[in-house]
DNA sequence: CATACATATGCAATTTTTTGCATATTAGCG
DNA sequence: CGCTAATATGCAAAAAATTGCATATGTATG
């Protein structure tokens, strides 16, 4: 459902083909909603055939020739209406916890080396989000008041994954003892 | 490929019906994996078939008749494999964000107001999960080791609240000023 | 007495997501 | 020259999730 309008919000920024949107996921929108390649494909093909967005042919020299989507206006007008209107509140579906809720099944040791792992992908995460920030921090003031919507997003990130951290700390000790 | 799962893990527990299974998932794993009711009665229906669970039909009185599922060997020995496997890191899909992100396309004000739904929501949740906290902190001390692991999973959903809230409260003011 | 609510289950159609496969170019490495 | 990696896009099938509809009973509420 929202995918759609996260690619809306991204285009909405600047112009890109499938393949910048990917990786433009990667450096934001991506930390909090995730979609394949594939996907994506798919729903600019959607998108476009809507008439929400535009598409445009790049050929490119030493590198595959690019499709550019640019969003149109009845794109925005979609995009401000999803805006505006309320969202559900999120759907979590954590297998980590449904594994540790069963957790009798297996053996300590497997849990805490899980857990281990989870630790280390989300430790990551918050490195790069903190990294992100400090770049933020780093604009001039009007800068940053421009991106202050955005840089709240990155603020969830990285409180999320202090306090998933945190909680995690507490679950191998728990566990250990 | 986890409500198959999760249903697993609480079947080990106890012997339920699709409906038992549906409330029980409310005050438990439903913190943290979501499923409609139609997605739980259609799972049952193949693992039933898959082997992995037995049916039994209980007529009862001033009520509708009861299908009781219960795991077999088979669901024990799926269920361990599962457990001892390690699982994806989360898939996160926040609306809200997506929404938060594009936020300059409607007023501010829309997007308090949004925000305050949300507040109120997970309010509600953190206070539900810390009255459940009461009750099994109230519990004697044999009874805690043996709920351990899901009352980390608990502890998990009150540390995640709590800094959604400690988010939202700092992502007002910012929007406010 | 009508209405709503809790109990209890399910089909069918649609939408969304995932998985697997497929293709084509250029650059860099050994 | 063969291999890998990055760039760039996509189809098709399968699996999972959502939406809408449907049914049946008993109990409580106004």
């Amino acid at each position: 459902m929202s995918l759609k309008h996260a690619i809306l919000v991204l285009l909405e920024t600047e112009p890109s083909s499938g393949y910048d949107l990917l990786k433009h996921f990667k450096r934001s929108l991506g930390y909090f909603w995730n979609a394949k390649h594939q996907q994506v494909y798919q729903q600019l093909k959607r998108l476009h055939e809507e008439g929400l967005i535009d598409c445009t042919l790049e050929t490119q020299q030493g590198k595959p020739d690019k499709k550019i989507y640019a969003i149109t206006d009845a794109g925005i007008d979609a995009l401000k209406h999803w805006i505006a209107s309320p969202v559900k509140p999120n759907k979590i579906n954590d297998a980590l916890l449904v594994k540790l809720y069963g957790g009798h099944l297996t053996s300590d040791q497997n849990l805490v080396d899980e857990l281990d792992r989870h630790i280390e992908t989300n430790r990551r995460t918050l490195e790069e989000l903190l990294a992100i920030e400090k770049e933020y921090l780093a604009l001039p003031e009007h800068k940053r008041a421009q991106y202050q919507l955005p840089y709240l997003t990155l603020r969830r990130g990285i409180i999320g994954e202090q306090a998933w951290l945190q909680w995690a700390e507490e679950a191998q000790k728990a566990i250990k003892k």
